[in-house]
DNA sequence: GCCTCCCATGTAATCGATTGCAGTAGAAGT
DNA sequence: ACTTCTACTGCAATCGATTACATGGGAGGC
C-alpha cells in the first residue's frame, strides 16, 4: 500500500533517481537501453508521479482554481464545463469552489486556493463591492481573471459579455413586439451582472420611450422563487406592464410560472425575457426568449489570459485586459416576434 | 511577489523555523513572549502556509476528490453541494471532476486525483462495467466511496438509495392512480442506476399485473432530448400506455414536454414519473411526481465512511459497507393521486 | 599512443514545512 | 551548592521529484 517512489524504480532498474526522472519526464539524454529498463521497472511497480512533490520542486501545480457564486445555478455549471474544456487535455486540473454567494466564504476559498499553489484563478465574484479586497489581494499574489461578473475597485483581467449591448437587443425586440411599458426583475444591485443589466435596461427604455414605473423595478435574488414572488406582486398590484425583463433565466422561469398560475398569457398579455440561455430556458412554458452568452469563447479567453499572465511576472504586467464579448438574442415563445401583436 | 516562507518569518522573529512551525500549528510548547513575536512577524509579512510543502511532509492534503458523470446534471451538482457541506468547515477542500460519462476520461481523472494525493475519493461511476478496473485500482490505493451509482466487480464502500424500493413506491402509486400498463424510459443499461430502477420497475409491474410491452422499454441517455424523443416515439406508435416511468427527472421533463406538444394530457391520459427530485422537477408543466433522494444524508454517510477508511490501513479493512437509504415519493401533478380516475 | 570532447550517468542540493532528538537554562528539591 | 527535572528552543533529517554540477568512459583527431 506504500506509494511507489522514484527511488524504488531506480533501485529496480539499477540506476539513480536522476536517471529515472530524466527518462520519465523526457528531459535530458538517456541511452535507449537504460530508458527501456527504467520504463519497464516503472511499469512493473505501477509507478505514478507524486505531483505534490513535483509541485513543491517546480512551484507549479498544473491546477487552476475556479470560484463561482453557486454551482447549482446552471449558468455557472455550464461556464465551469466550458472552462474545463478550454483547459484542454494538457493534464491541467480544475479546482472548483462554490462561494454560496457569500463574500466571506469566497475570501476563504480564494485564500485556500492561494495556499494550494494553484497556477491561476478564475473567479466570478459574488458581490459587487464586498468581494473586492479578497479578489485584489489574491490577484496580487497570482494570475487571476474575473469571469462574467466583476468587482469594483480591482484591477484584474476580466472576460464577459457586454450587458448593456445585450439589454439593447432585448429592449429593441420587446419594443418591436409592441411593449410600451416594462418591469425589471433582478437580484439586489450588489453584483455587476444585475447592475449592468439594470443600467442597460433603463437606458434603452428611456431611449425607446418605454415607461418604467419605479415600483416596477423589483430586486431580490437569482432564483426561481424570487421570480415567482415578484411576478405575483406585479400581477396582484393590478397594473401589469407590457413586458417583464428578468436579470437571469431562473427568475424568468419563476415569472412565467406565476403567470401560468394566475392565468396571464405569455406573450400576448405580457412578454417575458430571461438572460443566460441555460438549458431549461427552452423547456419553459412558454420557451423563454433570452440572451445567449458565448460561453466557450468566454472560457477560452479566460484561459488564454491566465496563460499569458503566468508567462509574465506579476509586477511586470501592463494594464489589465477587459474583454467584453458580443451576446446574442435567442428569440423563443415568451415574446412577440415578427408581426408584433402588441 | 516571492511567497513568504516560514524561514523569513523565523528570521524576522529571531527564532528558528522549528519554533515558527510550532507556534503556527499550535503543537509543542512555546513561551508566550516568543509566540507573540512569531505571530507578529507572520502577520506583518502576510505569511500563509504553503500547503504543498505541508502536504508533502504530512502525506495528507486535506483534500477530497469527487468524480461525477456530468456536472450539468442538476442531480449531481446538488450531490456535490451536499458533499461540500458535509465536509464541513474543517478546511477540507473538494476537488471536483467531470467524467463526461466517459469511462476513459473517468480513469484519467481518478489517476490524476491519486497523483495529487487526495485523502479520499467519492465517485459516481459513469459505466456499470467499464468503470470497474479504474475504480478498483484507485480503491486499492486510497479510501474510496461510491455514491449513488456503483460498478460491478469492485469491492468498495457504497452509499445510495434503494432503487428497487423506490420503484415499488412509484409503481404502487401509479397502480392506485389506475395505471394498468406502463412504459419505462431510461438510459442504456450500462450504469447501476438505470439497471436497478429498471429491475425494480419490471418486478413490481409484474407483481401488480401492470402490463409492460417489450417495445415500451426505451433506453437512450439521461437527457431531456432523449425523453422527448422517446415519448414522441410512443405517441406516434399509437398505443400509449397508462403511465410512463422515467429513470430520471431530465427524461421525465422531456416526456411531459413531448406530451404537451402532442396535446396529450398528463396525468389524465398518461401519468408520468421522474426520479431524483431536481429543482426543475417542480417547475415542469405539470409539476413532476418523482422520487426524492436524501442527498444530505447520502453525502454525510459518504464522508463518514471516508473518514473511517482514512483511520484504517487499506489492508486492514474489513468487508466494504453497502448503505442503501430509503427514498421518498414526492407526489405532484404528473400522476393521479387520491381518488384514482383511471 | 595520447589528448580532447562529449555523452551518459551519478551525487547532492533544493523546494517549504514538520518533528525527533538534543541541548540549555532556570527552577525546584535536598 | 549540587543534582534533577522540565519547559523551551534549535539542529538537522525527512517527505519525493527535479536539476546544476561533477565524473567517468569511449570515440575521434593528431
Amino acid at each position: 500500500m506504500q506509494r511507489v517512489t522514484i527511488a524504488q524504480v531506480a533501485d529496480r532498474a539499477g540506476v539513480s533517481t536522476a536517471t529515472v526522472s530524466r527518462v520519465l519526464s523526457g528531459r535530458g539524454p538517456v541511452s535507449p537501453g537504460v530508458q527501456r529498463k527504467v520504463r519497464r521497472a516503472a511499469e512493473e511497480l505501477g509507478y505514478q508521479v507524486n505531483s505534490i512533490a513535483r509541485a513543491l520542486r517546480n512551484s507549479r501545480t498544473d491546477t487552476v482554481g475556479m470560484v463561482v457564486p453557486s454551482i447549482s445555478n446552471p449558468f455557472f455549471t455550464s461556464l465551469v464545463e466550458s472552462v474545463e474544456h478550454a483547459l484542454g487535455r494538457e493534464g491541467r486540473e480544475l479546482f472548483l469552489c462554490d462561494a454560496r454567494s457569500d463574500p466571506e466564504i469566497e475570501a476563504r476559498r480564494l485564500a485556500s486556493l492561494v495556499a494550494r499553489n494553484v497556477d491561476g484563478i478564475i473567479v466570478s465574484p459574488s458581490h459587487g463591492t464586498l468581494s473586492g479586497p479578497a479578489v485584489q489581494e489574491t490577484a496580487d499574489r497570482l494570475p487571476l481573471v474575473q469571469l462574467d461578473r466583476f468587482v469594483g475597485g480591482t484591477s484584474t483581467d476580466w472576460v464577459g459579455v457586454d450587458d448593456i449591448a445585450a439589454m439593447r437587443l432585448v429592449m429593441d425586440h420587446l419594443h418591436e413586439g409592441g411593449a410600451r411599458s416594462a418591469s425589471f426583475v433582478g437580484s439586489l444591485l450588489t453584483n455587476s451582472s444585475t447592475e449592468q443589466r439594470h443600467a442597460g435596461f433603463q437606458r434603452r427604455a428611456e431611449e425607446l420611450g418605454i415607461g418604467v414605473a419605479p415600483e416596477h423595478v423589483l430586486l431580490g435574488d437569482y432564483s426561481v422563487d424570487w421570480g415567482e414572488t415578484a411576478a405575483a406582486r406585479l400581477i396582484e398590484a393590478g397594473d401589469l406592464p407590457d413586458a417583464i425583463v428578468c436579470a437571469d433565466d431562473l427568475i424568468a422561469l419563476g415569472v412565467t410560472r406565476a403567470c401560468r398560475r394566475y392565468g396571464i398569457d405569455v406573450p400576448s398579455r405580457v412578454q417575458v425575457t430571461g438572460y443566460d440561455n441555460i438549458e431549461f430556458a427552452r423547456l419553459g412554458e412558454p420557451a423563454l426568449t433570452t440572451v445567449d452568452q458565448p460561453r466557450a469563447q468566454i472560457a477560452a479567453e479566460a484561459v488564454r489570459l491566465l496563460d499569458l499572465a503566468s508567462r509574465t511576472a506579476t509586477a511586470e504586467r501592463g494594464p489589465s485586459a477587459h474583454i467584453a464579448l458580443a451576446p446574442a438574442l435567442v428569440v423563443r415563445d415568451s415574446t412577440v416576434s415578427g408581426g408584433g401583436r402588441g
